[in-house]
DNA sequence: ATAGCATATGTTATAACATATCAATACCCA
DNA sequence: TGGGTATTGATATGTTATAACATATGCTAT
């Protein structure tokens, strides 16, 4: 799995696929992908960085889909849980996931200039965090790894 | 470096050479370790744990030192440069480090339960999320790892 | 000594992020 | 058909963080 974020793609239709097989993917696991979140994962699809999710809110809002801020978090909880979106932490913001579908401990490349992000993938167990999980004891459920700095374009405007 | 956090220790003795660390140190590199930011280090060192910016604001509270959120934020701000103190991204909190003077990239270990803190070490260079931000042409400034689990002492307890 | 500058602090207000709570509705299915 | 579960609506509040402006303190060049 490559970093994908940093390169030029068809993005409409990436939106149409990603949420086609979310469609499928709640179809088969039971959940209920309705309009409030299927919009929801719409919109952080679509611009394809991460969103506060205030600024969800005011997408959603504008569509008559809700004006409340518990609204917006549902949605996010939801798009979260289900493997649609993933927070980043460092950001406060949520973006949609890359790859969903697979069970997967994400990384993120963020550009503190112009806020885009890339998903990459972790092997949490392995490596040196997973080291010392293990010398510690510490069982590891959940990891967040985010990279700050400069992406490839940025790096040659400056 | 392993990951310290999880075992006993003499912790009126960490507290007090660290803190005599922090003063040379600041004296060294020309720093100014005043009175509010010494008794802010003092405190993330004694509480020994993540505090929240209004944590750790209360007790300066206590003691006459401020009152209002920036003076907590900006002692913050001070010791997080000045490498004293991490903010742990995944809690919107802040710790002492384990092993200030040393440049480095910290990772740490946090306990859903007890919500205790283990500092390690990373080499952000290495490792996949290296590896990802090399093919991406991205250069990392800073690197947040974060794992959420279970301590030693919770899992026994569960 | 003192004007000018840099650093630090005091203070007020507000921005930004997140959740608790309770009521209303819809949908399934036993 | 009635009761449970999931979702949405709505209000209020809690929590985290910064903007903006004023004041104080200490250094330094003249």
């Amino acid at each position: 799995m490559t970093a994908l974020g940093f390169s030029d793609h068809d993005h409409t239709a990436c939106v149409a696929t990603t949420l086609q097989a979310a469609d499928k993917q709640c179809a088969s696991k039971g959940l209920n992908l309705t309009p409030v979140r299927r919009r929801a994962l719409e919109i952080l699809l679509r611009e394809h960085r991460a969103l506060g999710a205030y600024d969800l809110l005011a997408h959603l809002s504008q569509e008559g889909l809700g004006s409340q801020p518990p609204v917006a978090y549902r949605a996010l909880d939801f798009l979260v849980k289900a493997g649609f979106a993933h927070k980043i932490e460092a950001l406060n913001a949520y973006i949609a996931c890359n790859h969903p579908g697979a069970d997967h401990a994400p990384a993120f490349l963020i550009c503190r200039q112009c806020a885009s992000v890339a998903e990459t993938d972790t092997q949490p167990t392995s490596g040196r965090l997973g080291e010392a999980a293990r010398a510690a004891g510490f069982r590891i459920e959940r990891t967040v790894i985010e990279a700050q700095g400069l992406c490839p374009s940025c790096q040659a405007a400056a």
